[in-house]
Parts: structure tokens; C-alpha cells; sequence
DNA sequence: GTCTATAGTCGGATAGAC
DNA sequence: GTCTATCCGACTATAGAC
């Protein structure tokens, strides 16, 4: 926000490169655009849009600083390509079970619900627990809820699309319209696993874990499931 | 991180001014430091520390820019005193509540066990989502969680203390001894709660509110606790 | 495509008048 | 205690050699 003056550049945003010439035999180009989202992820999700700098990233993506102006355009273009990034990353994650549980089978039954419900849940807490990318996503998502971004557009996509199945579902299993309740409800399971990812300095040092591995990961996962079925059990009308 | 340079100054930190001279007939000072309490608490909430300047502070606070080093001696003392100011703030707010659920008599019975708790998840909704003031509280702890800095342990104090007291009411609830499951219960209602400061853009956006008020906590309130009443209920031994 | 060098701007901190 | 003026390091973005 502060630097507003020359924002002529650009032209190329994120992908979408080599529309004007044939794809030509090296991929550097490609690698050091992949590189430098992948530098840009972490640091822009550790200290924030303004916190971040370009060096750093340049540095840490092992390239250089002019390469993020070459690539992306500016270093606004770059943070967008980086939430393009995560939404399409965990989209890849969940995508299939979300698939699996969007069929008419997986609702015909509330017992099938309740599995369906279950695969969610559970492949939410694998997504945001269980993988060293996954933690860097979330702290960029969060940064952009602090702060709402063109980039958090990007990645609200995603989440309205998890949101709307598992909605369904509990429909489904409790056998009531889609109301403000049910909507809260859903809302509720979803903080469930992400204190673990938002306050997890808090859940360390509560849990005297030094990091959530396998292990820690199982637990949660099972305790956050019994929750989910006693709610559903506690809140039937 | 960037100016590591002289950080000799500060030496005032915070609090305990006035210890050279006696207070003095105006109290400007006092204001002054105030307002640059609250405009470094709404700034750097928003912005986190790197992102905020300054002189955006100094600005918003209607003060001059020296008077920050004057009265803080740095940037980053300002930010430590932004955090400590925090959690005393939040401590007055649910100090009461705690002190009242801290009694024997509080967990005579596992009834008064549970009006214990409901009183205290309560009182943590109508802090978190109920006052101006709470949002920017919520958005700067958010951000200490993010990128944990010395604040981060200033303001630890008064969760380690809220949590240890709900753990200990839950376990005469459930009659069980504290275990790692209990803990993580324990947090996972407290993810309930957290979901709807931390994720509000997510939460406005699906219920289709325009803002948190009065009404819709009121219906956030009833559907957590609720939850929590499944979860004590379903999860009995 | 990648690099170095640099232009132009903004940052935190300081000095010293009042 | 508060202010203006200023230093100087670090920032983003650019230009142009390779």
C-alpha cells in the first residue's frame, strides 16, 4: 500500500506465459516461476504482504530480484499467483474426496451421510495437519483474512465448495431444511480443526507438543470426529 | 528484522514513567501514550508489525512521530506494550467470570460444573465477538500466533490461566482424570469460539450477515453451547 | 531469461529548538 | 513533552549488459 506509483507493468500476470512464442526446449523459466511461488508462500505467509520483501524472496527462491518483476510483474502480481497457488494445491487435496461425497449415493442413507461426513472432516484435518505444505498454505490464508485481499477471492472459491457439500450432508443426516443453525453448526466443526492450525502456538505449548506429528495428528483427528457425532447426536429436533 | 541497527534507545520501556520526577500537574503524556496504544493495537492488527509504519501510527494517533521513541524507545517496545495492554484489557473483561468459577463451590457438583463452563464459554463469545474493542484484540493476538514474538508470551499468561480453569471444570464433568483427549476437547471449543473472530470474512460471507451483532451472537452462543453440551454428553466414559 | 547497477522512495531513528 | 528537520539504510522497480 505503498508504493502506488508505477503500477503500469505487469501485462503478464501469473500463468499463461509462452502464448506469444511456442513452448521452447528449456523450462527454466518454468522452474524459477516455481520456485519463486514457493519462496513467496512462506515468507509472505510468515510476515505478512508489506512485511515480506522481494529479496528475501529472491533469495530464498535462489533467484534474482529482477526475476519477480520479469516473471510476475510486480510484487502484488506475485502475491496473487501465490493464492492462485494454495487454492489450486488444496483443491487437489480435498478435491477427490469431495468428489467422492458429492454423489447421490453418499447422501441415500444418513448412515452413508455420517461416512461421508467423517471422510471430510477427516481429509480437512489430514489437508491442514499433515503435511509441511499445508501449514504454509494456512498461514497464508489466514494472513489474508486478517487483511482481506484480491487474494483471498481466489481462495474463498475453495472453501465455499467444501462448505456447501458438507451443508448438504448434515441436511441429510439431521433431516432438517438449511437453516442459520445448521449453517453455524457446520461453521463450528470447521473451527474445530482450525484452532489447530491458527492458535497452534497456543496448542503446543498447552499439549507440551514440540509439532503435530502422525501421532498428534490421529488424536485430534479422532477426538474432533466423536465431537462431530455427538453434535449431530445431541442436536437432532 | 530489516533495521537491526541501533537499538540501544528504549530504556523506558512501558509502564513506570514518572519514576525520575513526580507526577507532574498534566497528564498530556498519559494521553499521549494512550493514543498511541490504540493506534498501534488497530495498526498493527491490520497491518502486523512489519506491515505498520510509524508513521501511520503517529498519525493515527494524532501525535508526532518522536513522541513514539519518546515515550516507548522503539517501534518494537511500542509493540510489546501494545501487547501487554491486551491482555490486561482481556483480563478485566473475563477476570470476573474466572474468579467466580474458580471457587470450590463452582464445581461442587458436576450441575454447577456445567453452568460453570457454559458461564465461562459465555463470556469468552460476548468478549470475543461482542465489543469493537475485542475484534482488534482478536486481530493482534491472531497475528503474534502467526510470526510469535516476545509479545506472544505476554499475552499467553491470561490464556494459560482461562484454559487451565475449563480444563479443570470439564474433568469434574466427565469425572475423568486430565488426559491429552480432555486437552484437546478443551481446545477444540475453544476453535468454536475462535472460528468466527479468525475466519470472519468466511463467516460473514456465508451467512450472508453484513456484521456480527448482537442477534447473531446471541444465535452463535446458543449453537456452541449447545455443541458443548453434546460433546460433555456424548463423550461421557 | 538472467544478471548487475542504480534510480527514486519510504522506513525508523535522531538532534536540537521550543 | 512536543515538535520540525534530517540522516541514512533498505525498499521496489527499472534499465540495459550479457
Amino acid at each position: 500500500m505503498k508504493r502506488e506509483k508505477a503500477l503500469k507493468p505487469a501485462a503478464n500476470a501469473t500463468s499463461s506465459r509462452g502464448d506469444t512464442e511456442p513452448r521452447r526446449r528449456s523450462d527454466r523459466g518454468a522452474e524459477t516461476r516455481a520456485q519463486l511461488i514457493a519462496a513467496a508462500l512462506e515468507i509472505f505467509g510468515r510476515l505478512g504482504y508489506e512485511g515480506a520483501t522481494t529479496r528475501q524472496i529472491a533469495k530464498a527462491a535462489d533467484a534474482n530480484l529482477a526475476a519477480i518483476v520479469y516473471h510476475f510483474g510486480s510484487k502484488e502480481a506475485l502475491h496473487l499467483a501465490v493464492a492462485e497457488h494454495v487454492a489450486k494445491s488444496i483443491l487437489a487435496r480435498i478435491g477427490p474426496t469431495l468428489a467422492s461425497i458429492s454423489t447421490p449415493e453418499a447422501t441415500a442413507t444418513p448412515e452413508a451421510a455420517r461416512a461421508a461426513l467423517h471422510s471430510l472432516v477427516g481429509t480437512m484435518v489430514d489437508v491442514l495437519l499433515g503435511s509441511a505444505d499445508a501449514e504454509r498454505w494456512a498461514r497464508f490464508i489466514v494472513r489474508e483474512q486478517l487483511q482481506p485481499n484480491a487474494a483471498f477471492d481466489v481462495i474463498y472459491g475453495f472453501m465455499e465448495n467444501a462448505m456447501s457439500t458438507a451443508l448438504h450432508i448434515a441436511t441429510v443426516i439431521l433431516d432438517t431444511p438449511e437453516d442459520d443453525e445448521i449453517r453455524l453448526r457446520t461453521l463450528t466443526v470447521l473451527g474445530q480443526v482450525l484452532v489447530f492450525r491458527v492458535a497452534q502456538t497456543l496448542v503446543l505449548r498447552r499439549m507440551k507438543w514440540t509439532a503435530i506429528g502422525d501421532t498428534e495428528r490421529a488424536m485430534i483427528k479422532q477426538v474432533i470426529l466423536q465431537n462431530l457425532d455427538a453434535i449431530l447426536e445431541g442436536t437432532k429436533p
